[in-house]
DNA sequence: GCACACTTGTTTACAGTGTTCACATAAGTC
DNA sequence: GACTTATGTGAACACTGTAAACAAGTGTGC
């Protein structure tokens, strides 16, 4: 996305261009990465410009945590559409429950620098329901984790009575596990350790829910 | 900690002065407060000077990442010694288990900003097991977490094949939750609301393990 | 068609940061 | 008591985020 030169002296669409240098940065070298001055000069801009479109450098590290939170939905996503068919609804749900796990703990693990970002600063309830950090499906992988956990309820394989406030044990476990892993004190482990941690930390989510 | 002026030109415990001051900065804005500069002057002395103590900003940060950890497992240790007396070995061995959890998101409730730098930058597993991360029993938050998992299946509670890698299970959970309310999208969560969600996560985590 | 307002980018400037290099001073040591 | 070593200071540099004044396009009402 580098604009280079450009011949105008507006832009055009200097907004789009600093958000997605600013992710190409976080995704090098996570949210300490992103900084003012560099992503205005690779979107070939001075660095005040940028002060058009966000209040703060805060508020542009915002919107590409915005931006990563989506392409963590889009990592789930793809985990969700890899399941097999099959005849018992039970067995899908669960495997749709996994699912979101596995893409949770999937994107931590090749992209930590997004991943990290997607988890900064003051990231609120609101913004897992914002469009702007939804998916392919338009679901934000909140949105995706509750949908995945109704679904357990709906085929009977969970009990209603338990339902309510499950998505933040479940969330809790997989994100701690993730965090541990990018820059915790589990950062050492081996991917094939890392799917044994996960393989049981999704089961006991599971038996434990 | 304020040294303000001093009479002799050393200062005479210049490395513990600034871990010291580089903990009350971490204590009251998280990791991205304690800077360099700001250290040193409440240390009363030069920025420079730090360079004789630490190779870099981050081998300071990580000095107060280390004092961070200890206050934590120090936490801990508080609500293990609350634990009331218990004929039963096994309810003693799951009550010190709870009390690692419970310590761990009181922790991280009353004390974020050093909860945060606790688990920031490159914290390895030989962090875990350093004494400069210790609590008052010698041992650290991970090693308080791996006795109190040796306690349970001592006492008959764990069966002894779950529990090699257990500490992940556990902590990954606890930690998360952590996150989750400190900077994460459940900080908008009372103090009731937590005190719900962390016991259902410490029954899920008995559970499931 | 054109003056005027508004939006968007630039220039200049400032305070604050981490870090390096040369220098100064205290404390040990033979 | 001179010499070496450890520990502090001073000046300087390249960064950073941000504010204030200015300039260049874009749109609108007449």
């Amino acid at each position: 996305m580098a604009h280079g030169k450009r011949s105008t002296y507006r832009h055009g669409d200097l907004q789009r261009a600093l958000v997605s240098a600013g992710t190409d940065l976080a995704r090098e070298g996570g949210p300490s990465a992103v900084v003012l001055r560099e992503v205005t000069r690779r979107a070939g801009v001075t660095p005040n410009a940028a002060y058009r479109h966000f209040e703060d450098k805060n508020a542009l590290l915002h919107a590409v945590s915005l931006a990563a939170q989506a392409e963590l939905a889009r990592s789930i996503e793809a985990e969700q559409a890899a399941i097999p068919p099959h005849d018992d609804a039970g067995s899908v749900a669960r495997a749709r429950l996994r699912a979101v796990g596995a893409g949770y703990l999937r994107f931590a693990q090749t992209q930590p620098g997004l991943f990290r970002t997607a988890f900064v600063g003051h990231t609120d309830l609101r913004d897992a329901a914002t469009a702007e950090s939804a998916g392919q499906s338009g679901l934000t992988p909140f949105q995706l984790l509750s949908a995945a956990l109704d679904g357990l309820v709906e085929s009977g394989v969970l009990p209603a009575e338990r339902r309510p406030g499950a998505e933040f044990l479940a969330w809790s476990s997989v994100h701690g596990l993730a965090m541990l892993e990018i820059d915790g004190p589990l950062r050492s482990l081996n991917s094939e350790q890392r799917a044994f941690a996960a393989g049981r930390l999704l089961e006991m989510v599971e038996k434990g829910l």
